[in-house]
RNA sequence: GUGGGCGUAGCUCAGUCGGUUAGAGCGCCGGAUUGUGGUUCCGGAGGUCGCCGGUUCAAAUCCGGUCGUCCACCCCA
């Protein structure tokens, strides 16, 4: 609750230590996966030209943005995704560049939305991109990195998979089943909802809206239930007109089993996604007890960077948020325990020792060692529990007896065990 | 933006047919322990009961508003 004066604004958070933990040890888990797949790292900055995202996405989306005029009278907004600052980056320097383009990203992304759980006003955001190579090998290639990228956290087939489909092929599909193609865009808006609104509600308004009968509604039904390529390939039969896309998408597939992903991979054609921009294949990776929101979403964009005015290059990428994904964690138990630690803790008998603990916690941390101690005079007894606290692996103890001795005791807090360390080595 | 639930200590919560100085556990600070931690015991600090207003002799308790939070809708990176 708000005791202070200056409450946190609404969708924001605060990272005291035990929570940037956790956001660390995902951000840690997304980068060690990105490199490990051969992408660069790349940042932009938070605050973009609102037209950035008008262009793009249309008016509508004004309402969501954080946006304002600066001082210098420009429209501008606080960044709401990732990809328009890749493409506006990339339409700079992207002619020069070798192809394929692998980068990734770990931005915080800002929405002016009411919060809700798993969605906040802020996040942080894992994009990963490949720019500039537009076969399925790209398609591929960018879901692994972000089914690795859960499993980098402990987090198996049995928690998530992936709902991969294909804006083409839905869009061949629909012509066969027999949607007209000024109502295709309509048919792709109640898809996207199928799964939240009643059977009838969907029926209702796959005739109404978009020019179904029945038969075909029965049908469409059918196959937007299709769980494999091969069940897909059953229900439409010998007619055609989406033979390419059914080979595209079985190429991209077979990809993901070579690589031994096949349990995170299943079809879908009921994902859409909102975003108008994706031209190709489509997917969402999601909790399997369907508890949570979507935990990330990507897919195709082939004619966003010309659109940006840079170089008319095909790419694929997807964006992963920190909030849904923190929350799965917990739920599966997967969020380490937050634990303070240093290396050294070290006490003074008496302050006579002072001096010479300086010297030797100085001589430790030039070594690359952590090293604390009690900052003012206490008992030997309350300094103990101190490094107890702060996590010590080992207490250094000095006083009169080590001083006349000519070294320090050095006390293992997990076994209690103590020997004598000489001064000569803390040199 | 629309509708609904909730809001008591740092945390989890108890306490309301309106009635003296509002409680517990955990955590925090101090002491038992002026050369040895994790256990234990003792003590202490910390709350204008989210905020503002109303009803009343009297409000944490009832009413209204507001803010925050959660849920659903809308929307989705």
């Amino acid at each position: 609750m708000a005791t202070s004066e200056f409450a946190r604004l609404p969708g924001f958070r605060d990272f005291p230590p035990e929570d940037l933990a956790l956001r660390s040890h995902i951000q840690e888990a997304w980068r060690r996966v990105a490199r490990r797949y051969g992408f660069s790292e790349y940042d932009g900055p938070p605050l973009e030209s609102l037209d950035l995202y008008v262009e793009k996405s249309g008016e509508e989306i004004v309402g969501q943005l954080y946006d304002f005029v600066d001082k210098g009278d420009r429209p501008v907004a606080l960044r709401p995704e990732m990809t328009p600052s890749l493409a506006r980056i990339l339409a700079d320097r992207s002619r020069g560049m070798s192809k394929p383009i692998r980068w990734f990203s770990m931005p915080q992304l800002f929405r002016y939305e009411r919060q809700q759980r798993g969605r906040l006003r802020e996040h942080f955001q894992w994009n990963v991109d490949i720019v500039g190579e537009a076969g399925v090998g790209a398609d591929a290639e960018v879901v692994a990195v972000a089914i690795d990228g859960l499993r980098e956290l402990g987090l198996t087939s049995e928690d998530f998979a992936a709902r991969v489909s294909d804006r083409r092929l839905l869009n061949a599909v629909l012509g066969v089943v027999g949607v007209a193609s000024d109502r295709r865009s309509a048919a792709f808006g109640v898809i996207d909802k199928i799964e939240r609104m009643p059977a009838e509600k969907a029926d209702e308004l796959l005739r109404d809206e978009v020019g179904l009968n029945g038969a075909a509604v029965e049908r469409l039904r059918a196959i937007l239930a299709a769980s494999s390529i091969d069940e897909l390939a059953d229900l439409l039969g010998d007619e055609g007109g989406a033979d390419e896309e059914m080979a595209n998408l079985r190429d991209y597939i077979g990809i993901l089993m070579s690589m031994g992903l096949a349990d995170f991979v299943e079809l879908d054609l009921r994902i859409v996604r909102g975003l108008a921009y994706y031209t190709g294949i489509v997917f969402e990776l999601f909790d399997r007890k369907g508890e949570l929101r979507a935990i990330c979403g990507g897919g195709r964009y082939d004619r966003l960077l010309e659109l940006v005015g840079g170089e008319a290059l095909p790419a694929v990428g997807f964006g992963m948020g920190d909030v849904v994904l923190g929350e799965l964690l917990a739920e599966r138990d997967l969020v380490p325990e937050y634990r303070p630690r240093v290396d050294y803790f070290l006490v003074p008998i008496t302050e006579d020792q002072r001096a010479e603990l300086l010297r030797i916690a100085h001589v430790l941390r030039e070594r690359g060692h952590s090293v604390a101690y009690e900052l003012r005079e206490r008992g030997v007894g309350k300094q103990m529990k101190a490094a107890t606290r702060e996590g010590a692996d080992t207490v250094l103890l000095l006083g009169p007896d080590e001083m006349e001795r000519g070294c320090v005791v050095a006390r293992d807090m997990q076994t209690g065990e103590e020997s004598d360390v000489p001064l000569s080595e803390l040199a």
